[in-house]
Order: C-alpha cells, then structure tokens, then sequence
DNA sequence: CTTGATTCCGAAAGCGCTTTCGGAATAGCG
DNA sequence: CGCTATTCCGAAAGCGCTTTCGGAATCAAG
C-alpha cells in the first residue's frame, strides 16, 4: 500500500506537481479539463494532501484548541461532551482538527495559551466558563489569536462570546418564586471571580427589588461549584433563626445538593422549601424530587461555537460574533408554593 | 516580537542549523559545551520548535486521537470528559497533542479511522465501547495503528485493552441480591452488539447458575441506553404475571428509569423491588432513592490509557498491555432485602 | 501574417525542522 | 613526531506540499 502524495498523482498523469496542487486547491489557471483529470485520479486513490505538509507550506494550522476548564465537576460535566461533539462536527466541514488541551491551574492555563499560541499549532482556541476579569481573555487578544469564549467576562465588549443570559434567567427564577409566594429566597451562588456566577447574583439581587423585596445579606451564601458544597451552603441557611422557604442555586449541581440538604434538616424539597437549579442537565429528572431548573439551549452550542471561530478566523469582526441566548424554565418537582411552616 | 527559529538560534551563537536541532534533541556528536550553549540561548527566547515542521522532518505525527463514541446519551457521558482530560494529560508529558474526532454512525466511523491512519496525522487511536464483533478494531489492525481500546471486543487477544470486569461484577450484583433472598431477578441490559452489554448479560446468567437458580427469558429485557428506555423495559418486566423483586440493569442510567419505573407502578425503589446498577455515576447519589451500583474505577482511567498508548507506540507488544480493572459494590438506597408483596 | 493578450502549465523556491554524511580539528598511540 | 582514531560540527538533502514567476502555446486582433 504504497502512499499516494502529489508526486505520484503528478508522475501518473504527466504533470507537475505544483500543477497538481493547484487543480486541486482550485486555482482559476488550470484549465477544466486538467482539473478533472487530476480530481479523477486523485479520488479514485482516495489522496488526501498529507496536512502537516500543507500546514507547513501554508502557515495555517487548520486546527482549533478547546481548553478544557480546570477543577471540573464530574457531575456536572455533560456539557462537555456536547460542546466537544459539536465542535468537531463543525470543523470537520473543513477538515480541520479539534485539539483537546486540559491544565489544571490557571497558572497553567495562561502557559498555555501562550504555547499554543506562539507555537503557530491552532488557528484558533475556545475556552469556557471566563472569570470575570479573566487573563486567558488577554493574553489571547495580546497574542491576536482568534478565540470565542463559552460564556463571558465582565468586559465583553470587545471579543466573540457565546453565552447564555443568566442574569435574566434569576430574574425569572425569583419572579416564579414571588408568585408562588415566597418572600424569603435564599442564594446558593458560586464563587463570584467566575463571572457567570456575578451575573445570576446580580440577577436575584434584581429580581428581589423588582419584586419589592430586600435583599437579605444572611441568605445568600457562595459555594464551591459541587453537591456537597451546594448542601453545606444550604443547611447553613436552612439552621438560620429565619430560614428561608425558597432557594435559587447557581448551579443544577449545587441544587441537588440543596435538595440533600433540605431533606436532611426533616423538610420536604418541594413542599416546604422550594428548590431551582440552574442548567437543566438531563439528570434532574429524576432527583428527589425532581429538580426544576432554567434550562439553557446546550445542543448545538458546540456547533454554533465552532462555526462563529471559523467565521472570526476568515477575517471576521469579532465583534460581530456575540451571541446572547436564553434559559427557559423547566418545572418539574422541587418548586411549590409558599406554605406555612412550623418551626 | 520575531518568531524564534531553529536558524534564529543558529545565527545567534555562529553554528548551523542542524548543530542546534542535534543539541537540543540530545544527539551524542555535540559537545556538551556548545549544548549548553544552545539550550540556554533556547530557553532564553523559550524557543519551542515548530511541531509542524517537526513533523514533516521526522515523519512521527506526536498526537493522538481520541474517537468520539456515537449515539452518546448525554446522561451518561461525564466518564467523556474525565477520559479526555486524563489522556491529555497523559500526552501532555511528551508535548504531543490530543485530537477528538466524532462520527454519528459506523461507517462514518470507518472512513475517520481510514483518514487518520492513511493521513499519518496521527501515530495512536483510542476507541471506546468496542461492538462484539469491531470493524474499526479490525480496521486498526490492518492499517497498523497503534491503538487502546477502553472496553474489548469478542476477540481480544491480540490487541491492547483497558477494561473493567463486568461480567464478575454482574455475577456480583446477583450473589448480592440472592443473598438479600431474591429469587426473581430481572436484567435490563444493553443491546448485545456491544461487547459489554453481552459480558453483562452473560454475568448475569451465570450469576444465577451459580446460585442454584434457573434463567428466565422473561426477566431479560434488552434496552437502549437510555433512562427512558430502561424504564420501559423495567416496566414490561413488572407488569407480566409473575414480576421481578429485583433488577440488575446494565448502566446507571438505565437503573435510574428502572426506579422510576417502579415507582411508576406504585411500589418502592429499595423496599418493594430492588435495583442495582453499574458504572457508578456521581449523580447516583441524588436518584429516588439513591442508587446502589458497581463502580468502575474511572480515575485515572485517561492517564492510564494514555500511558499505554505510548508505550506501544514505543514498539512495546500491544498483547502486553492488557488491563483489567474490577468494580466494586456501592451500597447506597435501592438494593434492600426481598420481600413478600401482594398483589 | 505579425503582434499583443490570454490561457495554461512547468520549474523552482521555500515552509522550519531533522538527519545523514563527510571532513576539519583534536586527541591518542606507537 | 607521524599516523590513525575520535570528537565535534557544517553542509546539504530532504519531508510533501504550496505558490510565485516566467514562459510556451494558443488565441484574438490589427
């Protein structure tokens, strides 16, 4: 099985090869009927320009890095595997490749990207989860590679984004909840240096005030991005002299956790404390009870990701590439009306 | 900023071109000294030689690719991201580069594995969830790539592999509930073109040999792999005339629609019919009840995998590298003793 | 039929690195 | 001190493709 490169192509048919390569590459200075002729042979030997070649002679990588976002939470990491799928198949449209890089610390991260960057390996690099004054953002505007980021930064005024309107979706969050009754909402929220976690803060600070209410600085307690970290948060609230009868969590992850945390101080989610996630993760489905939550749109975010860094990367105005979509509310179980509850 | 070449560095200290690749790439007819010279002359501009170029010299890809599963179930994938990030990891201590290719059917899967292996884009392959009987295994083999295969076909003894046992794990699961006093067992399993869901099955079987008791083709159920799935399968089982008080369900997430199937049918999860699962999904945790199920150890599974992919493509015997990990019980809410229900 | 414009392709120079080969300089030996 | 080994490095040839440049052949126009 001896290889098929451009030489053989170019010997076989009588041409040269940078004939060859132009036929295929769709220069306008050979004729129609050489092109054919070169298409013919090159697909009846199934070539493929070898890419390392090609980049080489080109100078485009035709490849993109996901970074995989460090201290992930297996729980709540579905979303990485969508995200990748649909990146890929977006890239694959064009041949190019997908490159999965993981660091495990910031620190690490940023070296990344620098390497990645000066390395010339990839015509572009996506990342998730920003913080909100976030130094991977900078470095890949310093180093003028084209990026998108799968959420946003505090200043998102000047690069691609993908995101997802959290801020609103806690409006709408306390707002279902004042209508069920409820006057005292806590927050189990995230550490705010992630942005996305400064944003759904913000929007139930919000909803609070547009309802007339006063945000309650004993109820809103931060917490690592886990179950158990989302029910320790919850139970601390939930020993407080006055408890709240209602929680919004910043993660479906720490919802569940909240959940936990509500059963085990002898209440029933749902009915004495209501619950609502963030994320709409398949799985809630079928916790006890089941998890309402604001479901973002994740099925083919990857997709979409992929197909605004191919655009930014042909010389795009990133700018132009911010998309602003919105989560939607998912009932399902763990929200209920206000009820009385003795203590 | 001037990009740092290999000639760069040449011109730098008076020496060729070839002097400094040979220095920093540890040959034996370089002085120590002027390798010295070359190294910190190369840290000091952290020069990073162009991997492309290296590539194209040296004929060695330095990057391994990782094939997507098709039909994922979105419930079930966050081993997906804990493999990734263990294989980069893994790939990262050589500098080498991990790809992630998707493809939705098989023989989409056929033509990616037919393009990397005659691409020479990659020198390894890692593939999950091998069928019975693997064309891309086979595939593979033919075209001479190295490669892993996290799970193993029928025939595996001529490749390398990354497995956990989970036909003892399903022998197992039944000791367990026989040992509770069940005697009625149901199995939801996985369609039997994929590997393990035959070992699963066949575990299961001898699991009740083993114990004296007789199979059943009416407690069989083969199902999708899917929650919904698995509960329909689960409620077939106990709607017939003479219904399980127990199920051993081939994935987690089947076992969780399995519960809900049986709660569907007004009995208790853990008191009225048991459920054992396997793979030992986080969220296991947070079902209703919680899920008692064998874990896999999936830790470091990526690393691991990563490691002996590399050391094949050292030149080590694929047939040595053969790994069988064990799963263990993890008791949590819905295995409980058996007993009587009235009708 | 000549001249200038087109069309189409060959030749050659890289892309940035690796690796083989040979030879100058040095060392070792008698 | 002369001669053969060593040590160490320069030169050059690729790796397989792309792309620029120039020129032969064909065409249209005068």
């Amino acid at each position: 099985m001896q290889k098929v490169s451009s030489k053989f192509l170019a010997n076989e048919l009588g041409l040269a090869e940078g004939t060859v390569s132009r036929a295929l590459n769709g220069y306008s200075d050979i004729s129609e009927a050489t092109r054919a002729r070169v298409i013919a042979l090159a697909e009846q030997h199934n070539y493929k320009a070898n890419q390392t070649a090609r980049r080489l002679a080109t100078g485009v990588a035709e490849a993109v890095a996901y970074l995989m976002p460090a201290n992930t939470n297996a729980l709540s990491e579905p979303f990485v595997s969508l995200l990748l799928e649909g990146l890929s198949q977006s890239l694959a449209r064009r041949n190019w490749d997908l490159l999965v890089v993981h660091a495990s610390t910031i620190e690490e991260e940023e070296q990344t990207i620098a390497k990645l960057s000066s390395s010339g390996k990839v015509s572009g690099v996506v990342i998730s989860r920003p913080y909100k004054q976030d130094s991977r953002i900078e470095l890949l505007q310093k180093f003028k590679v084209p990026f998108i980021v799968h959420g946003r930064s505090f200043n998102h005024g000047d690069y691609a984004w993908y995101d997802v309107d959290s801020k609103t979706a806690f409006m709408d969050s306390v707002d279902h909840l004042v209508l069920l009754g409820h006057r005292r909402i806590g927050f189990v929220g995230a550490p705010t240096y992630y942005h996305f976690a400064q944003m759904r803060l913000d929007g139930y600070r919000e909803g609070l005030i547009s309802n007339g209410l006063n945000v309650d600085e004993a109820l809103i307690e931060i917490a690592e991005l886990s179950d158990d970290a989302g029910e320790r948060a919850a139970v601390t609230m939930l020993r407080a002299q006055n408890p709240p009868t209602a929680f919004v969590c910043a993660t479906d992850t720490q919802a569940i956790g909240a959940l936990a945390a509500i059963r085990s101080q002898g209440l029933t989610p749902g009915l004495d404390v209501s619950v609502i996630g963030y994320d709409g993760l398949a799985f809630g489905k079928h916790t006890n009870p089941p998890l309402t939550t604001m479901a973002q749109p994740l099925t083919h975010s990857g997709r979409q990701i992929g197909d605004m860094l191919l655009a930014i990367i042909d010389g795009g105005n990133p700018v132009d590439y911010q998309e602003l979509r919105s989560a939607k509310l998912v009932r399902r179980m763990s929200d209920g009306p206000y009820r009385d509850r003795v203590k």
